[in-house]
RNA sequence: GGGCGAAUAGCUCAGUUGGGAGAGCGCUUCCCUUACAAGGAAGAUGUCGGGGGUUCGAGCCCCUCUUCGCCCA
């Protein structure tokens, strides 16, 4: 391997390397699985992102979590399959090309439907391929073979396949009913997609007369401009000021209306005056008050959000809140506004353009979710769908028992055209795939399309088995579905995982996923949420320029386990970027000192005398416990504990200690050499393995520099902890050295002496401690550079002054030191050392005196506690003697 | 108003059935030692948000309060 010593830079550069293994794995096609039934399967579909948009950090950390999981299980040998795919994005997507048309001074009426599609197809085309080609840099092994979009033919049939089925069955009807509007976007928008704005505003109490002139009723509000539509005032019937008046009208003022005053249970007394005004087309709840009164609906807002003929010509064609300001004025000028209160309120906005929503009367689109929710509900109380973390399973289910019908259609263009026909001279609606030729009902040929699209989510909640070829039966579906793990944010729940989880039971009666794992929001280094819309976005591909996706990825998983939010910044991937610099390093350390080696196996070689040394017994155990970490904690989606166990033991273990260790043995004989290069090889190739799935760029890039057998480090098998080869005496003993070690470089630096400079130790061993450190005696030499080492029984104590000294349990170490030590200093150390001692005894020694502690304290931890005293109180005896021949 | 999460070193965060408080970064001192200065060695730093309680023993369990964030109404 010596030829590979010049080939390897001393720093590690990603950028080529990352291209290289990514189009090398295209062109061996590992991501794409067959469907195999003689094999276990793994699979996940990845959840779409909109087509044209780009991904920012908190989506990296979504599909790095996927990627990981998917390369571990492949590894693992599990048929894998992560299919990936774009969604279409109803609003998101009509939004921008609107706004590209505006720009030529067209609006999408201009062009008109059909040129409109055009325009977004073409919109399609060009931004499209940002998303796939940020998942592509980022290492992500989907399989592109597979790749879907929400309106690709054939998922354009199945979502009319599962609207014609729902339609079928009576679930999809016609209604009117107050929806939210947003009168920008010009569509009805589902309540989940309000987002809810704490505005400064205020409660103005109004003054509606009574007809027969006894006095008025004073409502409060805070939107004064829909009294132009009260059909009512409302009391609660409970409520004792208003007994008198039910039954009573009063004047609507403004209008030449007479309206009554009805008593409804839901009717807050608290709230304002207590009388409540009722616009039933422009408020839900007034809506339901309405239904239940017989009152009227009187539609005075329209859908661009200006005021119609029915407010009144002095407010006809006045935008919304104009006319609330010419409302207020009015009403003052006749006496009639009693009060305004300051007043903090939410104030729904629509989730895409943030303008304010209008509850508005419409006819809409609707689906019965009673039914459809309770086998949802079921499946995950009884535990075959897991969320995780678990608290989110409470959020599902508690909205699912409380979920109202949904508003499927949409006031689009760009999106799932419903495919219901209306016949014109008798009214029926017939649903249908393809065009209509005659009315189901009295076989008219006068058939019309629904004009509205459906809700993005409808097509998407068919995502896991859309995507593989429902409704027909696929071998894939048959094979891959349910899908293993949904991974996703949890501000889409209610959005799209509810969803889904219906939409599978329905149509397949099978559950979509078993997990459900929602991610932490990633949150920018001011604690803000990262979001594209609120300009807090970073691409990764910037980061990913500097760093390398292989940082990106680490720093990412490193920080994602149970937690609600994960706060990002640069500095974190360039910690990483270190990490692996460091990792590139040890390798280089490794391939320069492997000349005439051949990997060999471990096994055999067994724990027994002159086989495997203390430190290469020690390494294969805590590799070994890092193996079952990393298991375990991907197998339960605590990726933070598997990339941090990574982290140290590569670090803090394998380099710090276990290379240091291998480099005079590197220098001895043949038999010695041979067995710590296997050792050496054997550790840095299982975990180049554990890390492939978070890092699985740099892993490959190594482990072709390293002897190897086969094509690619994604395809050999993940590493399973062997239990053989944990071994407690080896890392009890070699913790006793390391130890040991950090002591005698304690000593070094209090007496200034460096490294470079040798010393001369004199030791005091006793027990178990003495064959110890004289086995481990050469280690102790190199790696604490100890040139001169002598093992005594005692050291007098009027010698003991010429050196530092060091107290450990069973072990006394001196430095020659003689005119090196400063007394005084030495003397505030020792001090400063005892009274911490001091405190540790006290506290333990209390413990000890406690009759209840003893009485009642496992046996185990009074013994622990024992030893404890035992060892504190060596200490401070050695400390003690140290300072009274120090004084003397 | 209801629910959830967070509060631990200067910063970002671990802490797995309750048993001698941890990591990374930053900071101080020393070191270009043949894998790595994107590095190595050593070091300092904590009323574990406040207050109660349970327990022999609480960062961890229970109650309560405060601050911040998210979700729902």
């Amino acid at each position: 391997m010596s030829e590979n010593q010049a080939q390897l830079p001393t720093v590690y550069d990603p950028t080529n390397v990352e291209n290289k293994w990514y189009k090398f794995w295209l062109d061996k096609n590992y991501f794409h699985p067959e469907v195999d039934p003689s094999r276990p399967k793994y699979s996940i579909t990845i959840p779409p992102p909109n087509v044209t948009g780009s991904l920012h950090i908190g989506h990296a950390l979504c599909y790095s979590i996927q990627d990981v999981l998917v390369r571990w299980k492949r590894m693992q040998g599990f048929n894998t399959l992560c299919l990936p795919g774009t969604d279409h994005a109803g609003i998101a997507t009509q939004t921008k090309v609107e706004a590209q048309i505006a720009a030529e001074g067209l609006s999408k009426y201009d062009l008109g439907r059909e040129k409109f599609l055009e325009r977004v197809w073409a919109w399609k085309a060009e931004y499209g391929g940002q998303i796939i080609h940020q998942f592509k840099t980022m290492g992500f092994s989907f399989d592109w073979e597979r790749e879907r979009f929400t309106m690709d033919t054939r998922y354009v049939d199945a979502v009319q396949e599962s609207f014609i089925r729902l339609f079928n069955k009576g679930y999809i009807y016609r209604g009117a009913r107050v929806i939210n509007w947003c009168p920008r976007c010009r569509t009805a928008i589902s309540d989940i997609e309000v987002e809810y704005v704490e505005q400064k505003s205020h409660l103005w109490h109004l003054r509606y007369p009574l007809e027969d002139g006894s006095g008025y009723v004073v409502v409060a509000t805070t939107r004064p401009e829909t009294m132009l539509g009260d059909t009512a005032v409302a009391v609660n019937p409970n409520d004792k000021r208003y007994t008198g008046i039910v039954g009573k009208n009063v004047k609507l003022p403004l209008t030449d209306r007479v309206i009554p005053i009805v008593a409804d249970e839901y009717v807050d007394m608290e709230f304002g005056t207590g009388a409540v005004k009722t616009t039933p087309a422009h408020d839900p709840n007034d809506f339901e008050i309405g239904m239940r009164h017989n009152l009227p609906q009187i539609v005075v807002i329209g859908p661009d959000g200006s005021m119609t003929a029915e407010a009144g010509p002095r407010y006809e064609g006045l935008d919304r809140f104009k006319a609330r300001q010419i409302v207020v004025e009015d009403l003052e000028a006749q006496g009639l506004l009693e009060q305004v209160d300051d007043y903090v309120h939410s104030v729904g906005t629509c989730e895409r353009c943030h303008t304010t929503i209008e509850p508005l009367l419409s006819e809409q689109w609707f689906c019965k979710m009673k039914e459809l929710a309770k086998p949802a509900i079921e499946v995950v109380k009884q535990g075959k769908i897991k969320f995780v973390p678990e608290r989110y399973e409470r959020i599902y289910i508690d909205w699912m028992e409380n979920v109202r019908d949904w508003c499927i259609s949409r006031q689009l263009w760009w999106g799932h055209r419903i495919p219901i026909w209306r016949c014109e001279d008798c009214g029926e609606f017939t649903a249908a795939k393809s065009k209509l030729e005659a009315c189901s009902k009295c076989g008219s040929h006068n058939v019309k399309q629904e004009e509205d699209v459906l809700d993005t989510w409808f097509s998407s909640a068919l995502w896991p088995f859309a995507t593989m070829g429902w409704p027909e039966k696929t071998p894939e579906l048959d094979y891959f579905f349910p899908t293993d793990v949904l991974v996703t944010s949890r501000e889409i729940i209610y959005l799209w995982v509810a969803r889904m989880i219906f939409s599978s039971l329905e149509y397949l009666q099978e559950i979509p996923f078993n997990d459900v794992y929602i991610y932490a929001t990633v949150l920018n280094e001011e604690g803000k949420r990262m979001s594209k819309s609120l300009g807090t976005g970073v691409d990764p591909l910037n980061l990913i320029e500097h760093y390398g996706a292989d940082a990106l990825r680490f720093a990412l998983i490193q920080q994602t386990g149970m937690n609600q939010d994960l706060r990002f910044s640069d500095k974190r991937v360039e910690d990483i970027r270190n990490f692996g610099n460091k990792m590139w390093n040890a390798s280089r350390f490794v391939i320069m000192n492997l000349e005439g080696y051949t990997p060999s196996p471990l096994a055999g070689e067994g724990r027994g005398e002159g086989a495997l040394r203390l430190e290469d017994r020690w390494i294969l155990s805590r590799l070994n416990r890092v193996i079952e970490t990393v298991n375990s904690s991907f197998g339960t989606y605590n990726m933070d504990t598997a990339a941090r166990a990574l982290y140290e033991f590569l670090w803090s273990e394998y380099c710090d200690w276990y290379i240091e260790l291998a480099k005079p043995r590197l220098r001895g004989d043949e038999q010695e050499k041979a067995q710590v290069q296997n050792v050496l090889y054997h550790v840095l190739e299982t975990t180049l393995r554990l890390m492939h799935p978070i890092m699985p760029f740099i892993t490959e890039e190594i482990w072709h520099a390293l002897p190897h057998e086969g094509d690619s480090i994604m395809m050999t098998e993940f590493p399973s902890a062997d239990a053989a080869m944990f071994d407690d005496d080896a890392e009890r003993q070699m913790n006793a050295v390391m130890d040991a070690v950090r002591a005698i470089r304690n000593l070094r630096a209090e007496l200034g002496v460096s490294l470079g400079k040798s010393i001369s130790l004199t030791v005091v061993a006793r027990g178990e401690m003495n064959d110890l450190i004289k086995s481990g005696q050469g280690a102790l030499q190199f790696l604490a550079k100890v040139e001169k080492l002598a093992f005594v029984d005692s050291i007098a104590d009027e010698d003991k002054a010429k050196y530092m000294s060091a107290h450990l349990t069973d072990l006394d170490l001196f430095v020659e030191a003689a005119g090196l030590i400063d007394v005084d200093k030495e003397l505030a150390r020792i001090d400063t050392e005892l009274k911490s001692i001091e405190k540790e005894l006290t506290r333990s020694e209390g413990k000890l005196s406690n009759e209840k502690f003893m009485s009642r304290a496992p046996a185990d931890i009074v013994e622990k506690e024992r030893r404890i005293v035992a060892e504190l109180t060596e200490k401070k005896q050695k400390l003690e003697e140290r300072k009274k021949s120090l004084a003397g």
